[in-house]
DNA sequence: CTCGAAACGGATAGATCATCCGCAACGGGA
DNA sequence: TCCCGTTGCGGATGATCTATCCGTTTCGAG
């Protein structure tokens, strides 16, 4: 981890806005809002996360280190097929529990060179896992992982239109279009 | 159609605001700015349009008529199974044209009465279809209609993330997944 | 303790939103 | 045709929000 030391109050500072932050809605951070809420100048925020999406961020990182191990954890799966469709059941969960996370991980304009690297561990582990599993018969083939990671992205997206219910329905939805077609009476 | 007469300059008006906004993001609407590239005052932007979400409708109009068109053919067509399918597919085309339709379809704010009937006509349709499908056995009985609009709405954002071209493989999937589950090998 | 560097705060310039009201244009009736 | 009440128009304006800049304060190494 590349990470510069901290004075003390600037790591005080930033604790304080990451605390408020993770309390509001991902999509419509006021950051002057949070400077108010967090007890800090609005310079301070600003100087801490020059951007909005610099935030959003620095609110995901956590989610994004447990996506990381995620994935590994489903690379030393020797099932091709449960490793995959597990791992597409424990993306989503972490997706609808981190709101911010489907736009860092779609955005190609990263702030913090440790998301640039996690993203592209996590893709990379992503086109593995696939191709294994289309390798064992279990997924169809005429499927990429990026098309394959937007419509996890539209599954999520459907599940935030309704209730956290219908993620399962969905996902089951999903698992089963994903299935090579066989033949049918 | 409960449509007031206009007086011939609103008519104007009305209509090069609307002509002018369609060339814009349906997401990222700014009243000013449109009235300045209509030559037409901000006051009498949001006289005809007191709020964003009026103008997404007012733009939407024709996309959502289109859609009752539609949903009556489909429950016109005898077999079940196909006309639920090309419904989707249709439906599915129409969000993808029509970036507003989203919003319009999933809000249940709606400005304009006409919208509101058309709405509901459409939604009415919709589980009527998907009934008839799921009583032919063509489609899987644990969905509702509710749940598969929000489905479709997912895809059509996967879509928008990648390139069109996206459109008919995904909707594969999703048709796909949509049928009963059986037994294989 | 001293001092240079780092961080803080918040005033403020700039941008955008949405309202309000004096003025202009329309069109039905005489 | 002209009159005049009604409807619509325009854009100045106040309110809100964003993001920067710089004088002041705090930190901590020596």
């Amino acid at each position: 981890m590349a990470m510069k030391v901290l004075r003390s109050d600037a790591a005080r500072s930033r604790e304080r806005i990451l605390e408020v932050a993770c309390a509001h809605d991902r999509g419509d951070l006021r950051l002057n809002e949070i400077a108010r809420e967090a007890g800090v100048g609005v310079g301070t925020v600003y100087r801490h996360f020059p951007t909005v999406h610099a935030l959003v961020e620095a609110l995901s990182m956590t989610t994004i280190e447990r996506m990381v191990e995620l994935s590994r954890r489903s690379l030393a799966d020797p099932d091709a097929g449960s490793a995959f469709s597990s791992y597409l059941r424990t993306a989503l969960e972490l997706q609808l529990e981190d709101g911010g996370l489907q736009v860092v991980l779609l955005s190609d304009a990263d702030e913090s060179p440790d998301v640039r690297a996690a993203k592209q561990e996590i893709l990379h582990s992503f086109d593995a896992l696939l191709r294994r599993a289309q390798q064992a018969g279990a997924v169809r083939d005429d499927l990429t992982a990026e098309r394959l990671s937007h419509l996890i992205c539209g599954i999520e997206h459907a599940v935030r239109l309704g209730s956290a219910d219908d993620r399962e329905p969905l996902l089951q939805i999903l698992l089963n279009g994903l299935r090579p077609e066989v033949a049918r009476s």
